[in-house]
DNA sequence: ACGGATTTGTGCAAAATTCCACAAGGATTG
DNA sequence: CAATCCTTGTGGAATTTTGCACAAATCCGT
């Protein structure tokens, strides 16, 4: 009985929960820790326990009644639903401060993404190399550059009133994912997936809590 | 019937797009427009509108019937929800690269926030300034810093190794609200408002969407 | 081999959220 | 000033999401 994808409508916070989950996964395994009870998992995420097995059951049964689950095997399994076990392509459009910590970051991100192509739009920068290596083309060149590269997720970290453009010209490119950090909501044709992160919106909700919090 | 506060209980999605409408109606207020129906903002933010009806009911009537919104006094019936008519304090815990960026940002930072102290455990950076100007702290004198100069929010943008101390120390120094960027679920005690600004999780949701697309 | 201890997987109820559909209110026109 | 047009504000239904509570399954000690 394993493995049986139950193809109704997986809630976008299951996913977002199973992303959590093998985070904490791979911490464990690396601590040597062989079985994890649902209860541990949920207090360490801080999630129902029951929430972690119905996540679970969406895609099959991966415990053992009694037991638990081996660490190993659910985080393999896990990242094999998420489809991470492959690398993804990206391609980084706007090489500010931001787009620098981003690519700077790329070797914390856990095994599964690589930035195969960088652009920006000011000429003073193009042609030149970014620490990680890579060199920065002209967003003029991106549709033929991410095409040549086979990139399949574009990540956008211009400022905001650029980002809609550089969406547009990942699309034409024949992306299908982006990954928007810019405050934004990216006009985008129907089946394309959009993630935006955001993290002005975080604040407005930390400053509403303290407001609200004080009276 | 103005301003008439429903204390129920508002949902968190409600304040995150209402923050989203501020960001519009900033945008239309600078465009010079001046009066803006729930259909067009809607459309906009990619939201129903009776949902941005509905958001805004929780605090009163803003509107006016067979018109719409005015966009400056209901921008400002927003900000002044969320808390935004007034400046926010903020620490800044982790001068790496995405700390920088985040400083750098911060002039981009639509008003209403503003670093106030910057920490690092480096102590080959302790004591420089960084280019926005503040002085970086030790994260030993963090606690005496923070309520000397009277942070509101903490903002954790260290290693996923480090999150919790810092975490840790921010709340012992009396912060009551955390934006944390580490890939971590922090662990805080009941009333801390903490809000995590994830974009590994967001990456996820992209490869799942991308994995299932495909198939 | 059996009974007790433990933890998964899940039916179902409760809670939360979204969204439709329409009455209510206000503007505008003739 | 009545008729018409528009858009808000909202009751309530539909949908989604969460979480309890328990049966099913497995392990372990005797």
């Amino acid at each position: 009985m394993r493995s049986v994808m139950k193809f109704s409508k997986i809630p976008t916070a299951t996913i977002t929960r199973l992303s959590i989950y093998s985070r904490y996964l791979e911490a464990l395994s690396q601590e040597g820790v062989k079985i994890i009870a649902s209860d541990k998992l949920a207090l360490k995420c801080g999630i129902n326990p029951a929430q972690i097995r119905k996540d679970l059951a969406y895609f099959g049964e991966f415990g053992i009644r009694g037991v638990g689950y081996f660490v190993k095997e659910l985080l393999f399994e896990i990242k094999r639903i998420l489809g991470l076990n492959k690398t993804w392509k990206m391609a980084l459009v706007g090489i500010g401060n931001l787009g620098s910590a981003l690519l700077a970051h790329q070797n914390f991100i856990r095994q599964g993404y690589e930035f195969v192509a960088v652009f920006d739009i000011d000429p003073a920068k193009v042609g030149r190399r970014v620490p990680s290596g890579q060199i920065i083309h002209s967003v003029d060149e991106l549709e033929v550059v991410v095409k040549e590269k086979g990139v399949e997720i574009g990540v956008i970290a211009t400022p905001a009133a650029k980002a809609q453009m550089a969406a547009l010209r990942l699309i034409s490119s024949g992306v299908k994912a982006i990954l928007n950090f810019a405050p934004i909501q990216l006009q985008v044709p129907e089946g394309m997936a959009v993630e935006n992160v955001d993290f002005t919106v975080k604040l407005d909700n930390l400053a509403y809590n303290l407001t609200m919090a004080e009276g």
